[in-house]
DNA sequence: CCTACCGATCGGTAGG
DNA sequence: CCTACCGATCGGTAGG
């Protein structure tokens, strides 16, 4: 133990950023969970004690905090624009799902912990991120209400339901699409789309 | 500290079973996560010390080995008779969706800690479960490739995208529908069934 | 950025 | 089913 476990996984030594702290975390966090990572493997990761990432960080959670608040700003800064255009519902439900498949595939692991590990966060920090959380809600909810009013909808429809769906959807098929790759984002984006949109049946 | 504390949320005190032991076990991980709940909580639960749960289990990630083993057997044992029917694959894929959200509905804390606990099993109970999950999957991979054989599904649909569609959807969708209860839970699954199969354009 | 260490807590065991 | 305790590990701090 000792160097040889300290340098693991890292291609040089120079002096460590936060930046580098933050991006190992990640790496970590989205391989295993955040209750599975210790100080010390984060350390092991970046080369130094685990002690020494306080200088540069104020506490693990904080660290899950920020990968969080990235994560699902990705997906904010590009959706909103979607959900205000002035298209038909649901082209703009089509492009927005599309667009999801996009950042996911250009953004997988901090997609990953910030769907499935915010859980692990709890007071203030928690309650941040679930702003966040729905705030993107908010933008499917918008646009199938759209829909809805536009007559484009099936009227009977629970809209409920419909935002669930398409959220839960997209949440959960982010870990496979990433492991297994069967095709491109953007076929598969057309894919997902196609299914809420137009429905399975022809 | 001691008697208070270890007869918090029981009603009486008589000798513990294995049976309470999980169902307590079961309610603390599906409202926490099995890596926040220790084996004190559990004991605090049913009115013993830790240490006197194991005459009773045998380790921590056996019981929840045990409980996501049940959680998805309850779904395969409703879905496999649906898969084998001789009805057209959209009606198959309307019943199947149908019948999750009503186990579901039946079996919330197993359904939590089922499909989104099972991470942190290692070893041979992983492999285990990760087998339940497979087959889980199959149900609905066999209707999604019975409909397009059937052409009742479009031609050119991405089967395996369809297939984490509907998984995905009805796996995350879950937490919320509990959490909300906004219809009955037949309504629900009307509804998700009529998004995935017919779609949201009339 | 290190060594050394804190107090707390973990799953699990021994012995009765 | 209890008390008492095990070795390990946790996030984080002190002092240099």
């Amino acid at each position: 133990m000792g160097i040889g476990k300290r340098d693991a996984g890292r291609g040089f030594s120079g002096p460590v950023s936060a930046d580098a702290i933050y991006s190992a975390a990640l790496d970590l966090f989205s391989r295993h969970s955040f209750s599975a990572i210790g100080m010390r493997d984060i350390g092991d990761q970046v080369g130094i004690r685990s002690g020494s990432l306080y200088s540069h960080i104020g506490s693990k959670e904080e660290i899950l905090h920020r990968i969080v608040r990235d994560g699902i700003n990705n997906y904010l800064v590009e959706l909103r624009p979607i959900r205000d255009q002035d298209d038909p519902a649901a082209d703009r439900l089509r492009q927005a799902i599309r667009r999801h498949v996009d950042v996911m595939s250009r953004t997988p692991n901090h997609t990953s912990v910030a769907f499935h590990q915010w859980q692990f966060l709890g007071g203030d920090a928690k309650r941040d991120v679930v702003q966040l959380r729905d705030d993107y809600e908010s933008i499917f909810s918008k646009i199938v209400e759209d829909g809805v009013h536009e007559g484009a909808f099936r009227a009977l429809l629970d809209q409920r339901a419909a935002v669930i769906a398409i959220i839960g959807m997209l949440t959960f098929s982010c870990e496979w699409y990433v492991r297994e790759q069967h095709v491109s984002p953007d076929e598969f984006g057309r894919s997902l789309a196609a299914i809420v949109v137009d429905g399975l049946v022809r």
